[in-house]
DNA sequence: GGATATTGCTCAGTATGCTGACTATCAGTA
DNA sequence: TACTGATAGTCAGCATACTGAGCAATATCC
């Protein structure tokens, strides 16, 4: 029988295991409190001010039933704010405030240094192989999850 | 700034994302429910008779919190079985049943078309590329995470 | 215009994963 | 033997992720 680390779906987990905890620890010890999952979606927020919840799900490749939870703790710890639209009043415009810009300028080191470490055991061109390969694969299977990554359309 | 499409952490996090539903709805086609994790657990348990839950977590990277709840889901389903050790009053012993044994058996298909499925994007020589840069990265990373994998010691 | 379908969001429920704390037990040592 | 430390397992609590259901609002079609 495979072994168990043989599977890809196994390396997959670990690998995403190993990438959580490296950026908690990095964004940790620089003070932080955030989650890979959260600075992805205020990052994102802030790139694209006034976007509703499903469009960052689909930027980010998030469940909408995640989003909704993972805004709340942006909010509830005063980095984003959540309104309703005047366009559509099923939607809520999400922007970025204030508090929210300085976290993302003062975090960003530690998670660069993160996605570093994330690699350490590889060379700088098995790094780049490791993403363009994930990329492809990624690409192939996007619309296997419930959460596919979905573009801005113009 | 860097996309997050661009960061390892990113790509991991879609990579696993992708690998769980193709394994879910490969498996669950064939008419089981089971999930990845317990599906390693289960294997780990088949080629492992008697060892403990903390052993099991070392040889598939869980966290020993995680691994009580996976075996009892194991055990509420019938395919493994919990018993006090003679050797260590502490410890749990695990043994399959025949019922696992042959979940197992007939599971296995579905399980190995899902690790196809979720590399479908790549050239067979991607395919082992990816799994080697991922090994190499993860045997980097192992001590990283709480729950890091454990060999058997002889 | 009105029925129908779709969309944005939320909620309840389940399954990982983790932190931190706790109990029971075992191992080593003074 | 009593003390100390380590280990096996569980539990409470929190944060992703998902399924499926439901509500309100918008879009579409006749």
């Amino acid at each position: 029988m495979k072994d168990n680390n043989d599977m890809p779906g196994h390396l997959a987990r670990r690998f995403q295991q190993i990438a959580v905890a490296v950026f908690l620890a990095e964004v940790g010890d620089a003070g932080f409190d955030l989650t890979p999952v959260q600075y992805a979606a205020l990052a994102t927020i802030k790139a694209n001010p006034g976007l509703d919840q499903v469009t960052l799900a689909g930027l980010i490749a998030y469940d909408r039933t995640t989003i909704t939870g993972v805004i709340d703790r942006l909010v509830q710890k005063g980095l984003a704010e959540r309104r309703a639209s005047p366009r559509d009043r099923r939607a809520r415009e999400l922007e970025i405030t204030d508090e929210g810009r300085r976290t993302l300028r003062k975090i960003t080191p530690a998670v660069e240094s993160a996605q570093r470490i994330m690699l350490r055991g590889l060379s700088a061109k098995e790094g780049e192989d490791l993403m363009r390969l994930l990329h492809k694969a990624i690409a192939a299977g996007n619309e296997l999850s419930r959460a596919p990554l979905r573009e801005v359309q113009a």
